[in-house]
Parts: structure tokens; sequence; C-alpha cells
DNA sequence: GCCAACGTTGGC
DNA sequence: GCCAACGTTGGC
């Protein structure tokens, strides 16, 4: 697990599929790309080209038709939370890895032997304000958020169920 | 736009 | 299998 730290390995065994059998996650994405009004705009997206492999294993391995997912905005100003979706299908093979003409083509990866992973990522609310990084990191309870951490680049990530409870709460929905 | 912090690649 | 060089991410 590249990347990962002490912490975060110790406290992984919190992060996933509950009694409830739900887990939580966070994805990020540059909203000039691709933003979660752009979701809303589609309702339903395969979230492709994810290429880093700890990305892809939560993807492939971990995530389940059911789990909840924060929308967070990298490169803009605010940047944080956005809102949130749903995880709308199981992992299949990314089909953006085996068109040459695609910019997340990858010529080591092949139909029978895929590399990289999607899930069908649904819209499901936008919340009234962004909940900024810089206040995230002063939030009590999120000291341990894989997104707090001081260079935390992973583009997919675990939430616990603690976290994610406190973003209801900042988000107004608690 | 800069650049620190990460990840990956490839020569040896 | 080490690690320097390179490429990328993403806050600022």
């Amino acid at each position: 697990m590249l990347g990962f730290t002490a912490l975060q390995a110790r406290a992984a065994t919190h992060f996933h599929h509950g009694e409830d059998g739900m887990a939580y996650w966070l994805l990020k994405t540059e909203p000039n790309v691709f933003s979660l009004d752009d979701l809303k705009a589609v309702e339903k997206e395969p979230w492709d080209g994810v290429r880093n492999y700890q990305a892809r294993n939560f993807m492939r391995d971990e995530m389940k038709p059911g789990d909840k997912v924060l929308i967070y905005h990298s490169r803009v100003q605010p940047i944080g939370i956005v809102g949130e979706a749903e995880i709308v299908s199981e992992p299949y093979p990314d089909p953006t890895q085996f068109n040459p003409e695609e910019k997340y083509y990858d010529a080591k990866a092949k139909p029978e032997n895929p590399r990289w992973f999607v899930v069908d990522v649904q819209y499901r609310r936008t919340y009234d304000q962004v909940l900024e990084l810089a206040a995230l990191k002063k939030t009590p309870g999120l000291e341990n958020m894989v997104l707090t951490q001081k260079g935390s680049r992973l583009s997919v990530q675990p939430v616990r169920a603690e976290e994610w409870a406190v973003i209801q709460q900042l988000a107004g929905l608690a």
C-alpha cells in the first residue's frame, strides 16, 4: 500500500462495510473537467480515468452498489466537498484503457486482463455551501481523514462512518 | 503558475 | 531490487 501512512493503515479496519454492508468514499474531481453539476446533468456516469493503483484497488476490490460518496472539487476556488453521490454498479473494466484515441489509453491493458476499473456513480445532492478544505482540516473528528492528511493526493479515498457523520453535520443534514 | 509531495519508470 | 530521474497531483 504505497503512500499509506501507518496511521491510516491502522485505522483502515474501520473504513469499510459495517453491519449494514455500506461503505463511504470520497472522489476527487477537477470541476473544469467534470463537476458535480455535470454529474447532476447526466444523472449517472462511469467514474473513469483513475490511473493510480491504490485508488484502483479501492474501486475494484471494495466498492459496492449502495455505497455513499462525497464529491470533492480540486484545483479550484473554493476547494472542498461540494455534495454527494452514490455507487450504483459493481466495478467493471474502464473502457477508456483499451481505446488508443483516449487520453487514458493504456497499451499494456488487455480486455482479457484489464488493469483499470470504474464504477457507475449517481448524483445525489449538492450542499448549500462548499465544505472547504481549510475548514475541514480544523474540524474536530476529521483529524485522521485521508483528505486532511498533508500531501494526500489519493483521488479515491475511503471515509470512516464517523467522518461521514461529521460531514453530514457540517452540511446541515443531520 | 509555482513547486512540494507523491508515484512510476528504467538503468544498472 | 535500488534509487535517480522523470512525470503528475493539487494546494497555494
